[in-house]
Order: structure tokens, then sequence, then C-alpha cells
DNA sequence: CCCTTGGGTAAGCATAGACTTACCGTAAGT
DNA sequence: ACTTACGGTAAGTCTATGCTTACCCAAGGG
């Protein structure tokens, strides 16, 4: 992190917030599954629908700092949120994921044919 | 990051380096792929295979930034690389996706059984 | 109506890690 | 062999961000 700046791909103008774009909801999912602590959280609301201070408790973090990743994973389409009488249950959200799947596929292609190409060509050093 | 000792899964000992465990590639990968620059590094290299000095030429970042990313990636099963003359090919290794892929279907899965569960109980309030 | 419970937000700190420049191997070319 | 090209490694800098405590707002229950 802290520096990488250039060649992220920024959308258009300056918006308030990221709102849902194809190629930058992968990076997002990324970014906030890259965090271990936040996957922990991420995997445990994705076993059961929890509230935020159920998580901290189990959880070797304060209330505030899993309510700060929950928000990470939100923004991300990793996770849904909704009232419960004074609490607020979080669960799973697949849409994250899906843009995952989306990011997979496409290199998964791109493997498969770079791969074909090398089987192609023989191997003997592509180029000097 | 910074912090995010506790939850961790810890294989055994204290190995030099983690080796293949199947749950830390998934982690490895997401903290490969979180990071913007190494992912741009990652798409490229799998968009055709590359040697170091050309990725850097057209990057933002210095050649031992990139060399230290492809290290990272290399790592996380992410890219394969081979000596090709006096340079070194880095090409796309499939294995770190299929990881991601495991990762993926894993709680997809959660996310049906999830939602077939929710769906038996009436939505009304889950438990105030 | 208070009071309790649950949780988001603010302000601030500390550190992981992404960068840099400098240096040193190793493989080819002449 | 000398020289050049390519890249990995070392050492050090700086900032993004994960964490904490303190504060405040909202929803129920008595």
């Amino acid at each position: 992190m802290t520096y990488a700046q250039g060649p992220e791909k920024a959308s258009a103008g300056p918006p308030g917030r990221p709102v849902a774009d194809q190629p930058l909801a992968a990076a997002a999912v990324f970014a906030a599954l890259g965090d271990p602590t936040r996957r922990e959280v991420f995997e445990r609301v994705a076993a059961r629908p929890q509230s935020v201070g159920e998580l901290a408790g189990e959880l070797p973090v304060s209330r505030p700092a899993v309510s700060q990743h929950l928000r990470v994973l939100k923004d991300a389409g990793l996770v849904s949120d909704g009232p419960a009488g004074t609490r607020r249950i979080y669960r799973m959200n697949p849409q994250g994921l899906d843009h995952l799947r989306a990011y997979l596929d496409h290199f998964w292609n791109q493997s498969l044919a770079a791969f074909k190409t090398a089987a192609e060509q023989p191997p003997k050093e592509s180029r000097k």
C-alpha cells in the first residue's frame, strides 16, 4: 500500500465514494480481504449472521475496529446489514464474491490462451 | 494492516517460510493481490510473459520495486519464472488462482446454505 | 420519560510495507 | 578476459491504515 497512485483506473471525476464499477469492484474486494483480521470478520459473518458486538467479543480487537472493518467489507459489497431492534445484523453478501469470480474467470481464460500459445511455439527461448 | 496477529491460523512451528498449506494459500493470494501496483504487475504478466526490466519500463515504479512485487507474487503461487539468457521471464501461474477459486467456492456454498436457512424461517425479525 | 444497550464516528498513535538508491552477482557478447 | 546488461538484495525513508480510547446518537424496556 502506501504509494500506489499510478496505474489505478480512476473511473471519472473525483466522486465522494466509488459506486459500482465492474473492474474497480474486484480491486475493492482484494483490498478488503487482503487484511487478515478483516478476512476473519468476513468469514465469521459468512458462517452466520451476527451483530457487531458479538463479533467483537470473539475477536482480539475492539468493537470500533470491528465496526470499521465491517464498513470496508460493506463498501466492497461483501456484507450487507440491517437493523434488528437495537442491534445491527451483518450478513454475507454474495455480490462481492461475484466480482471476484468474474476477475478470476477472466485470468483463467488468459492463462489457457497463453498456455495454448506457448504450446504452439516450441519452448526454445521465446525471443532473446 | 499493521497489527493483525491474533486469529491467524499459524499452522505449526515457526518454519522459515510457509510452504503450501491450503487455507494459508488463499490468504497469501489476497495479500498479494491486495496491493494495486502488484495487481497491475500480475495482470501484465498474465497478459504476456515478460522480463523484469520490461515491466519496470512500463510502470511508474523502479525496477527493484517490480522485482520485489514479483517475489511476493511468486511466493503466493501467482507467477512462475525461468531464466532466458541473461533475462528472467515471468509468466502467470494458474495455481495461485486455483486457491482463490477454492476459497470462493467454499463461501459460495455457505452463502447458499445461509440463504436456504433464512428462506425456511419467515424473515419476520430474526430474533430480537 | 430516564436508563441501558448497541454501535457508528473522531482523533490520534504506531507499524507494516511499498518505495527509493546503492551495491553485487551472473550470463552473453566481442 | 573485459565489458555490458539484467536482476536480485540491502539499507533506509515515508505514508497508508489498523488499532485504540473517548464521545455521541438511536432504539427499547422499566
